[in-house]
DNA sequence: TTAGATGTGTCAATTTGATGTCATGGCAGC
DNA sequence: GCTGCCATGACATCAAATTGACACATCTAA
């Protein structure tokens, strides 16, 4: 999933130097260039990360930064602040007001995509592996395995992939291009044919342990994964 | 129970700021401006937790760890140092000396919490038995050692930390970030290549005693200890 | 102090395995 | 039968993981 990074700064010339690296990382960039025009967009869509310029017309960096630990919706949003050097003495009342890091400019893109993924990271629970089980299948997420009767069944990324959507979504056919979207992703453009040959190494890789019938070929629109 | 939290700090405005928030979460927080101080303290009370900052004035941070791993009263008190960024490239000699985790001045108190609770969380079954066995390998945490059918398997320190970490995070995968968070700590850059590099390492180590199978490659994800 | 040993992170070369596409042949339904 | 759709095997390509080599830093022992 896409995640919104908010840059709050003044100066149109780092944002736009800011805003190239982080496109090309995946990230929705939103602009604001002072405190109240961070505020207007943050009612519109909560941010996953905010990047918060020390130094602001109007109300300061540090001022909105407390603001928004105030906030409910916003009490829990990751905040870079982007500091001068000069402002480093400063940094204690940042921390004070819930800061979760700070860059000091002039800064390196690569440093500052550094520190807005380890924030990310730091911000993200770890996720609790789940038990699917159907049809005699078990997939185990935390280890990234599969069993069939106890023992395991050896599967490459794809089919590993091809096979839990199949079990997430059992009893419903897709066709060749829902499957491309939903397994590969929205951008990626393959051959139609591709997803039969997938289909089939999936088969394959189930077949000596009986369960290659769970997949199931519905002609003239696409497959299902039935227990039935 | 309440838990009792010792930080070693110089800067008293570092001390303040940390005491009001662990006071604020129940801990009982005993101060010391340096190693000496922390030795007098630690001879009365000994705490649950050590706080730790890497420069201090008189002996260092990393000097007062390693005699705190040494000394059986302290030997399992967990210990998380304080350093600044420009000394991150100690960090290596500090997971050599057991600290347990780093937060990397200037930090934010949100973190900081976190990082405690963690660093206790984990520090509880630790306390009960120092010996963990699986799939045939045996880490003594007391000696620092590890055993394979009666003999000792040498392992350098990262090695020693990363199959440490594996052997208690058994049957899961673990992306190399993942990896790179949990063993060298959240803020360590390193390329993800050398997670693959360490793997090897460990794995080259582990050869003479046909346990080099436990440590296996998820294609496309990352690694997993695994027994089976 | 110096010299050698050890440990670590990074890179490049190589190997290994997975993936997408095509061509062919089979099968179902009309 | 024919026609369209699907299954299958082969193969070229690409991506991921392994491996060896190296630079640098630290530790140890003279």
């Amino acid at each position: 999933m896409q995640k919104e990074v908010l840059i709050v700064e003044d100066e149109p010339a780092i944002r736009e130097m800011v805003g190239v690296a982080l496109k090309s990382d995946g990230f929705l960039l939103r602009e604001a260039a002072d405190a109240s025009e961070a505020q207007t967009i943050i009612r519109d869509h909560t941010p996953d990360l905010i990047l918060l310029d020390w130094m602001l017309p109007g109300t300061s960096g540090l001022q909105l930064a407390k603001e928004l630990r105030d906030d409910e919706p916003t009490r829990h949003v990751p905040i870079i602040m982007l500091t001068a050097r000069s402002e480093e003495h400063s940094r204690v009342r940042g921390l004070e007001a819930g800061v979760d890091d700070y860059v000091t400019k002039p800064f390196s893109v690569r440093e500052l995509r550094l520190r807005i993924k380890a924030v990310l990271r730091r911000a993200q629970p770890e996720s609790e592996g789940t038990r699917i089980e159907l049809g005699g299948l078990v997939i185990d997420e935390a280890s990234h395995r599969v069993f069939a009767t106890g023992r395991e069944v050896l599967l490459g990324p794809m089919e590993y992939r091809t096979l839990h959507f199949f079990m997430t979504h059992a009893e419903r056919v897709y066709t060749r291009r829902q499957l491309m979207d939903r397994i590969w992703g929205q951008d990626a453009y393959l051959e139609e044919r591709t997803v039969d040959v997938h289909i089939r190494r999936l088969r394959k890789a189930l077949l000596p342990y009986r369960c290659d019938g769970l997949v199931q070929t519905v002609r003239g629109t696409g497959y299902r994964f039935s227990t039935m």
